[in-house]
DNA sequence: GTCTATAATTAGATAGAC
DNA sequence: GTCTATCTAATTATAGAC
């Protein structure tokens, strides 16, 4: 976390984080050396020390923000009265989040095993209450007869990891765009859940 | 007792295997030190290069044995000739095999970024030759007209990912039996590739 | 085959100058 | 705020005794 208003702190905290995230994404937390992060950034080591009191501090942090980010646009977002187009809105909107976050998003999946207890704690009932978010539109559907479930929770995940797998295949620069993307799997979000 | 040589041999070298595997998928690959694993094995480090050049190579080892696995188990099942059948075998040899294996699989997505470039290619092969086998079945239901799938490719990549999932949440002391996994999973996936 | 001992390197984190 | 210098500890891997 920023802890100082300074001139550079402004600009130095922020560059630290990307530095951190990006070389967290591609190599491992557990890979990447405080020495590496002050390279990328262009300072010494030293001096990340100004910015986090610790190297799994900063990755927290990094963990953290991108939950909170996650839960702060979803409940930005209207949720349809009607559970269909509410499912439709959860799905769409899960793709573009985590397609336009790749780094956070890998980071996310990828590290929880190198957070102390108390931080794994945390972010696990972020996670949590993301999928209850999911959940109550699925039981709400489920209700009024028009999907057809076994296990609430178990499809949440269901879906929930179909669709963040999109993240490790999918590249701007590929021949499908991420509308398409989008639709392709919303159709096979929309049949797995719906009631015959 | 008889001299030893030769007779740990047979012995230790998948002691090792099995302690690096167990070790890496509960710490990761990074995290873990050749000391630990020569202690969970009960050994001191220097014995530890009697049975692999490096902790890379190690690794690696573990990884391809794996999906050398999962191609050859997957190579001896029957594949039913009706589509829906086929895609039912194939969902229920995937849980099957992935819950079976967890700490198998758990290194299988986690750790291919420490992998040098060869090896990474190597695995990716067995990866997409898995892959290619969801994808047979799914196209040639869609010749027949039961599956009705935008695109082959990004529906077995959709599949993989939701059915792999369960290997994150699934415990053989919770409420739901492998069985009850299965049935949920399969029903999902069968709608989600239906026709309509 | 396994041990002890060690070489060579690197890690996270801190102290104090500027 | 950043730098240089450094402390302490840990790492992978190897050499040679037994």
């Amino acid at each position: 976390m920023a802890r100082t208003q300074g001139s550079y702190s402004g600009t130095t905290g922020p560059r630290v984080r990307k530095a951190a995230q990006k070389l967290f994404a591609r190599n491992g937390y557990a890979t990447v050396s405080m020495r590496q992060i002050a390279a990328d950034v262009g300072v010494q080591a030293g001096a990340l020390y100004n910015y986090t009191p610790d190297k799994q501090t900063l990755l927290f942090d990094l963990m953290k923000q991108h939950m909170d980010e996650l839960l702060a646009a979803r409940a930005a977002q209207d949720v349809a009265q009607v559970p269909l187009a509410a499912l439709e809105g959860f799905t769409r909107f899960h793709i573009r989040f985590h397609l336009d976050r790749p780094d956070a998003v890998f980071i996310a999946y990828m590290e929880l095993r190198n957070l102390t207890e108390p931080h794994f704690e945390q972010l696990e009932q972020l996670r949590a209450t993301y999928e209850g978010e999911l959940m109550a539109i699925l039981s709400a559907g489920q209700v009024a007869g028009v999907f057809d479930l076994r296990d609430i929770k178990v499809a949440s995940r269901a879906v929930i990891a179909m669709l963040t797998g999109v993240t490790t295949w999918y590249r701007d620069s590929g021949a499908l765009s991420r509308e398409d993307v989008e639709e392709i799997y919303w159709q096979m979000v929309r049949k797995a859940v719906a009631a015959t």
